[in-house]
DNA sequence: CTATCGATTGTCT
DNA sequence: GACAATCGATAGA
């Protein structure tokens, strides 16, 4: 699946974010999205949700995960590794999505120079590698969906996705709430 | 192709 | 003090 091949991107408002983090992990697969310009087409994304022991926010609302249970449609970042910038649509309070994976489409060649590689296959197939190619930061930790720097826009029909289980957690390891655009060759890892 | 390992630092116990 | 929603390099099949 070419995720160019998609047409027809739409608007949304806040309730799209309102609900189960899983239904919006899959019907943001296809979704263009953009920071400052810089994007493409989420080819991949991953659900986390209240009372979900992989979710940072299990054990409750720290400083870290304050966006978490903040306002839906809202960003909420976090470094992982000590290394990697990883960015979150917020849903429901204490639920997110991951954004894992980003088909690139606008801006490449300022993906290539911040990521210091030229294949577009690796500028965005990755949290941390996708945080790196769009300058993520906690400058964007809690800021709104719906306003500059982002850009998002939702596909009018939902593609065919994959599901599979998470990556590189260590609890809750047995839900399938990885959700991807089947076959698409920008995803981290195959389905 | 798969497996292993070091990097690097904020966060939580 | 331990660990982490990862990545890239390297070694080996």
């Amino acid at each position: 699946m070419e995720a160019t091949t998609l047409l027809n991107q739409v608007t949304w408002d806040t309730s799209f974010f309102e609900r189960r983090a899983t239904e919006v992990a899959a019907d943001l697969i296809g979704a263009e999205f953009a920071v400052s310009g810089i994007g493409g087409i989420i080819v991949e994304t991953e659900a986390y949700l209240p009372d979900d022991a992989a979710s940072h926010s299990f054990s409750g609302a720290t400083d870290r995960n304050r966006a978490m249970f903040g306002p839906p449609a809202h960003a909420y970042v976090y470094l992982s590794y000590g290394l990697h910038w990883c960015l979150n649509f917020v849903c429901l309070p204490g639920s997110a999505v991951l954004i894992r994976a980003i088909e690139p489409r606008w801006g490449i060649e300022t993906m290539q120079a911040r990521r210091g590689v030229r294949e577009e296959r690796l500028l965005c197939s990755g949290p941390g590698r996708l945080g790196q190619a769009l300058a993520i930061s906690r400058t964007q930790d809690g800021l709104p969906l719906s306003k500059e720097p982002f850009r998002l826009h939702l596909p009018a029909r939902r593609p065919p996705i994959s599901t599979g289980i998470r990556v590189g957690i260590t609890r809750a390891v047995e839900h399938p709430w990885r959700f991807g655009l089947a076959n698409s060759r920008f995803v981290s890892r195959k389905f």
